[in-house]
Order: C-alpha cells, then structure tokens, then sequence
RNA sequence: GGUCCGUUCGUCUAGGGGUUAGGACGCAUGGUUUUCAUCCAUGUAACAGGGGUUCGAUUCCCCUACGGACUACCA
C-alpha cells in the first residue's frame, strides 16, 4: 500500500514550456498515476523580471495537449491552493522570519554592487568568492552587527536579503550531506563548501529555494521529481526541511534532453537550426515577434509525441517501444530511468509518429484528412476519402503526408515526373495511349477488376509488352511512377476522368 | 576555477564477474510489389583510457580523460 503519493510539476512562466519540461511533467504524472497518487501543478512565478503573461496559458495547453492532466492547480481543485507562488507571497515572509528567529538565517545588507566588487576582487586573486561560514564575517549582515545597528538599519527601511546559514564551525553537525537519489543513489555534498544563498529578496518576494521547500511541504508534496539542473541546489534544500525541522520528500533527478548534434543540451536555436520542433506548441513571442514551431502544428499525433519522449531517458526494460497512456502508467518507475542525458532524435520521433499514424483506421485518418482535402479545394464524402485512405495510407508519416500521396485520386495530374517521361514516354507511346484510351471508353463495367482484364486481354492479343503500357498510364493518370495498383486508381477516378488524363497525357507529352 | 552528476554500436538503450554483448532508429544490400512506399530478410556498428580486486572484468573499486549541470536578490 502506497503512502499518500503526491506530486508537482512547478514551471516558471517565463515562456514556452520546451520538451524537456514536458517529459518532467509526463514523469510526474505517470509516478502519480502508476501509485495512485495526485499529480499538482504549481506556478513558480516569484521572479517578476522575467514574469511573461501568455506563458502560464501556454504550459496549460502544452500539457493539455499532451494528454497530461493535473488534479490540482491553478483553478482546478484548490484545496491546498493557490497554486501561483505570487498569490503566496506573505506565506513565506513568515517562514523566513521564522528561520531568522531560530538563527538558521540572517539579515545581509551587502548590494548588489557591493557583492559584485567582492567577485572581482577574488577573482583577481584567482579564486572563488563564496558568501558562506569564511567570509560571512567581513560583510554586512546582521551575524557581524551589534542590536542596535541591526535595529536602526531596519527600522530605517534599508534594503535587505535573508540568507541561509548553511554551515557554522562552531556548530556541532555534519559536515557532509547526503541524500538518497531516487535515480542516482546516493549523493554526498561537503557542506563548508556551499554557500549561503539568498531565500528572501529585497523585494519582498521570496527566491525559488525558500518558496520551493515551504510550498512542497505545504502542499504535502511526497516525491520531488525534477531536472538534473536541480542536482547542485539539492543539499540546500534537504538542509531547508531540516533547519524548519520537517521531513523532507523523495528524490528524483532526471537527466538531460541534449543536442541531436554536437555538445550541450537542447536548445531553441537547435530546432531552428535542424528544422524541427523543440515545443510542443507553435509560440510567438509577443516582443520580438518571433514565431517558434510546435509538434501538435507540425502534424505530430499527441499520443506518438508522448511515446517517444516517455522512452527518451525511460525504458520498460522489455524490447516494447509502443506505449498507450495506460500502459505508459502500469510499466513505469524511477528505477528505470537512466542516468546519462539522452541525445534527442528528430528521426525516431518521425519513427514513432509514422507508427501511431499505421495502427489509426483508415476511417480515422480520413477524418482528419478531410479538412486538409477541403483547404485544397477538394470537395469530396468521407466514405469516397476512406478508401483512397485505405489504398495510400501505409506510405504516410504524417497525415498531412495523405495529400501529396493520394492528390491524383481527385485531381488530374499538372505535371508528369520528368525523369518518369523521359525513359518511359517512348516515340510509340502515342499510339498505344490512344489505343488504350479507346479500349476503356468502350468499358461498360468499369470496377479494376473488369478494367485490369480487359486491358491485360488487349496486351495479350496485340503482344504488347507490360512494360510499354503500365509505365505510361500510371504517368497518365499519376503524374509519376507511384502509388497503389494503377487499375484501383483508374477505377476509382472514372472512366470520363480516366479518359480524359490519357487525352491530356498525349496532348502535353507528345 | 570550485561543487556535483555522468560515460555500452552514429543515436536511444538492454545486459551484467565467464554472453556469438541483445533490441530499436538510421544507413546499406537482397526479396516481394511489373511503379513508389510498405513489408520481410540480411548486413553495418559499441563496453572512453589506465591501474587495481579476481582464476577471469565490459560488469566491482580507484585514477585520468571526456561530457554535462550548477556556481544570481533566475527558476
């Protein structure tokens, strides 16, 4: 019997949520899922510098789109809400008090451009300028101030942070750190080393460490699943619950989405460069303008997307690679997720769209067809879209793929494939097109059946070889040499239309 | 620079003290399809390096190299 599993996925709305923060949120919720747990969104919106307003709408939608719903957030079941860490804001004023209280943090009054000389100052020297335990001392904070100057400096409202005191040699304690990683086992940090980070800004609003640690209490948070960008921050928050004296949740560190190419992680710049989408939505930055592509737009199917990253960094350990979500929730945990960052394949998502796009039914694909049918101005009913789906679907990708696969069926062809013309639209050609032409017309049964054994008649009775006619009629009626068995197309298009692509064909190809 | 994390085919990965190191993507070849695609078959290709431990290490330990993240009053 599971404890009460609770989760959270807390982005930053500070733009589109990009595919590595989907896969966070898709991890999340299948843990939550597999364990009967909740699954609770949270906005991380304390930095309002970088706050950008349509983003919170835009993982919203991300996360709808991929199938990930939430059961608790922003307006959805707010029993431990709100869930935007602005809307908290005098919570965790109180809490930073409360550690101040208890000597677990203090007062610093050093600006920023005061801490910025001390940088430079130690980097001149070549060495590092941590605000912790050996410098502490010399700065401007409250440990290094008589009361009464603290009271004066407060009570004259000067600006000030509150730090964390992450390690005091005079106090009894561990100096290592460790923690049990969910995916990586256990992790030691050597605590004189870190620094004392700031957990209360000067503008009245608390930083990500304080807010993250007070809030994943409050909201009863049982496993903290996040990006392996957190691994560093991890010993102060495991000291956070401690100096407040709660228990700390669960750890879990994902690895890494990288390049497909050369070094790094993912980036924007990547999908550009490359050509393919890095979110799951199109988004446009509403200051530069700037329009970014998304899966859903590209023509990916929601459910393949998933797929495809739920195996980018996870595996079942079995050789199955298709997952429907239900699946995705029995086969899943954290001991499987693998350590390394993962090199992200714009192959094999086309590999996996291309798979889901196989098992539809060609009733579902040329439900989705249709609309693209009518942009092109082809006007046609869905059970006549069906069986041109059913002929052409196996060659498709993508549904978008359906339209250059199956065009011919509804529209005589513009061009014929030049390549196709010119080995195979022979001198003599003309001739046997118009002969061709003349048996059809004549066809009272026009099923590909009766057409494929009159015309197959006529071949045997002249001698004619297959060669000489097939390659032409399926340039006639095609445009190129593809497609399914010409005899369906024929059949299909018509014998007033099929005619008429022979005349045309003799008419431009000569 | 410091802290921490990582390293199996080109890529995603399985495996694990003795294996022909398995699968998938990609690529190549052949077969089927009188076309194209699909499909099928086959092939291609990997344990970063050096020390230990051990009868034996790709697997366990250490070091090095390489890669990555973090190092803000950003998250």
């Amino acid at each position: 019997m599971d404890k009460s599993i609770r989760v959270r996925f807390a982005p930053s709305p500070t733009g589109p949520l990009h595919i590595g923060g989907v896969r966070t949120a898709l991890y999340n919720y299948l843990f939550a899922k597999k364990h009967g747990g909740k699954f609770v969104l949270r906005i991380e919106d304390t930095d309002q510098n970088r706050y950008v307003p349509n983003a919170e709408q835009y993982i919203i939608d991300a996360l709808e789109w991929s199938g990930i719903q939430f059961d608790e957030g922003p307006g959805k079941n707010e029993k431990f809400g709100p869930y935007r860490q602005s809307e908290r804001k005098e919570l965790y004023r109180e809490y930073a008090e409360k550690l101040v209280a208890s000597g677990k943090a203090y007062y610093a009054f050093d600006s920023s451009e005061e801490l910025e000389a001390e940088r430079k100052k130690c980097d001149e020297k070549k060495e590092p300028f941590i605000y912790n335990h050996s410098t502490r001392d010399q700065l401007n904070n409250s440990l290094c101030m008589g009361v009464e100057v603290l009271g004066k400096k407060l009570a004259s409202g000067d600006n000030y942070v509150v730090r964390f005191k992450m390690y005091d040699p005079k106090e009894e304690g561990a100096a290592v750190l460790e923690s049990n990683d969910l995916i990586r086992g256990n992790v030691k940090f050597k605590r004189p080393l870190l620094d004392d980070k700031v957990l209360f800004k000067s503008d009245g609003m608390p930083t990500y460490h304080l807010a993250n640690i007070v809030d994943d209490h409050l909201m009863e948070i049982s496993h903290v699943i996040r990006g392996e960008e957190w691994l560093p921050s991890l010993p102060l928050h495991i000291a956070l619950y401690d100096a407040f004296g709660w228990e700390a949740p669960d750890f879990a560190h994902l690895p890494l989405i990288l390049k497909p190419v050369g070094k790094g992680k993912l980036s924007k710049r990547d999908g550009d460069k490359l050509g393919f989408p890095v979110f799951p939505l199109a988004y446009k930055n509403e200051e530069t303008g700037e329009v970014s592509k998304g899966y859903k737009e590209d023509g990916y199917l929601s459910a393949a997307f998933v797929n495809m990253l739920a195996l980018l960094g996870w595996n079942p350990g079995t050789e199955q690679e298709l997952f429907g979500k239900e699946e995705l929730v029995q086969s899943f945990s954290l001991e499987r997720v693998s350590k390394s960052g993962a090199k992200f394949s714009p192959e094999k998502t086309n590999w996996f769209n291309q798979q889901y796009v196989q098992q539809m039914s060609a009733r579902e694909l040329a439900t989705l067809y249709l609309p693209i049918l009518n942009e092109n101005e082809v006007d046609v009913a869905l059970d006549q879209v069906e069986i041109v789906v059913e002929m052409v679907k196996e060659r498709a990708v993508f549904v978008k793929d359906l339209w250059e696969l199956s065009k011919y069926f509804f529209k005589a062809p513009k061009d014929y494939d030049p390549k196709a013309v010119k080995k195979q639209w022979k001198p003599d050609t003309k001739v046997l097109m118009e002969a061709l032409k003349n048996i059809l017309k004549e066809l009272e049964d026009f099923s590909s059946e009766a057409v494929e054994n009159e015309v197959k008649k006529w071949m045997a009775k002249e001698e004619i070889s297959f060669g000489k006619i097939m390659a032409p009629f399926r340039l006639s009626i095609v445009g190129a040499l593809r497609g399914p068995h010409l005899f369906d197309i024929v059949a299909f298009v018509g014998k007033e239309k099929a005619v008429r692509r022979i005349e045309q064909a003799i008419a431009i190809l000569k």
